[in-house]
DNA sequence: CGATGCATTGATATCGGTCAAAGATGGTGG
DNA sequence: CCACCATCTTTGACCGATATCAATGCATCG
């Protein structure tokens, strides 16, 4: 009973969950995954990999942030979620990559063949377990998204998306009221489903209403009661 | 290692996945199920299980369809999904049910305590394996879902509404042009994220388009080419 | 045969998309 | 060190699509 075989159209799953209640991995784990990994490091802007590339290994990422993307026809891109450290990326379908993953920020990457992962995975119960687990925590974050992206206006989906890089955003422990915002307007337009433009003035409106003060790299909350009823409102 | 008990916060599984490519559940285990369950009739519009309700047994949808629901303190209501035949739902976070589900038509549910569940998994591997390859199912088909639903015009998220409808409905084999809609305009607005009034304005347009023609209680697909474009176009 | 719930249609308002231009910012090379 | 360039961001004007408000039509069921 081999997990990673039905993982075929995951692409991403998230170690550190957005509500971790699951341990994370063991130290005995950490370090065999250390063993059989080749670590990567790039620069911001860097393309891991393509929407159609070939591929067989998976990435662990370590530090930084990665942008995952569809590019449609249109021109327009999706961009499908952002992989933060301890997030588990690059699961393909029939040997090809379903997304694009760009480095936002320098980011270190722990790069597995997925056959080894496969075998560690097939001699190790637990680990396999822990995968499962992290398919749900995956699918919860999905279904979350899915909610609040919909039925909602700009200021809404922005403050949303501040409060999910507040909770995954390392460097700052959870309810930091300072949060980086490394990614450009357009990535985050491309994950909230507004224009750049729109999420400007969504950053714009929210600041003249004195709820956050945006600074050079990221964002100030100031008023933590309304952007919590900002957040909250589904 | 118990799957169920790290399904928390899923609320429903696809059993006939949307692309089936898993084997179903073989004849003994069907019998299984069907040997530890109680089977309730419910006519429509009745509600099964209310958001908060405390609760321990799963359902499984034999027949009908039925509608899972969230509503907001706003008053307004997001619909999170239709469940059809072969779905499984009812997984409670902390014994409490976690959306409203009512019965669109008439339906026929199995319902399993979830301590009887949880044992049989236990017991017998292939059938816990199988509960995973549904979570991997789920997962890439809310992809598939919170991709469409956003960036696109109300026409286009009715036909893929519609398109949904034709590969998950019950009596019809796949492919088939003539699709029952059981559910109000209300309820698909829910879902695809419109008020009922454009869904109506949305059903007119692709009806004077000569896309589709609308019956009494579903609607005929005439140029399936285009219908197919309009689905397809991302 | 009213009453109730659902669907359709219309008028208007609003929000975000699109197009366009003008600031910031940061990196590179002279 | 500074000028220049590319990229990102902000801001504005306008337009179109959908939400909203409101009325009517149309079934089904007591």
């Amino acid at each position: 009973m081999n997990v990673l075989s039905s993982l075929p159209a995951i692409e991403a799953l998230t170690l550190s969950g957005f509500q971790p209640k699951r341990p994370p991995l063991t130290e005995r784990q950490r370090q065999q995954l250390a063993r059989v990994s080749t670590r990567v490091q790039l620069k911001p802007g860097a393309v891991i990999y393509r929407d159609g590339d070939p591929g067989n290994a998976i990435f662990i990422n370590g530090s930084g942030v990665v942008c995952a993307l569809k590019e449609m026809r249109s021109g327009k891109r999706r961009v499908a979620g952002f992989r933060f450290p301890g997030d588990i990326f690059g699961l393909a379908e029939h040997g090809v990559y379903l997304n694009t993953t760009r480095a936002v920020t320098a980011v270190a990457l722990y790069r597995i063949p997925l056959d080894t992962l496969t075998t560690m995975l097939r001699q190790d119960a637990e680990l396999e377990f822990h995968f499962f687990c992290k398919v749900v925590d995956e699918l919860r974050h999905q279904q979350r998204k899915s909610i609040i992206v919909a039925r909602r206006d700009a200021p809404g989906r922005v403050a949303m998306f501040i409060d999910l890089l507040r909770h995954n955003g390392a460097g700052h422990g959870l309810g930091e009221d300072i949060v980086d915002i490394p990614m450009t307007r357009s990535d985050i337009g491309d994950f909230v489903n507004l224009t750049l433009e729109s999420v400007s003035r969504a950053c714009r409106r929210l600041s003249d209403a004195g709820i956050v003060k945006f600074t050079a790299t990221g964002v100030h909350i100031l008023d933590r009661s309304r952007f919590r009823k900002l957040v909250a409102r589904t």
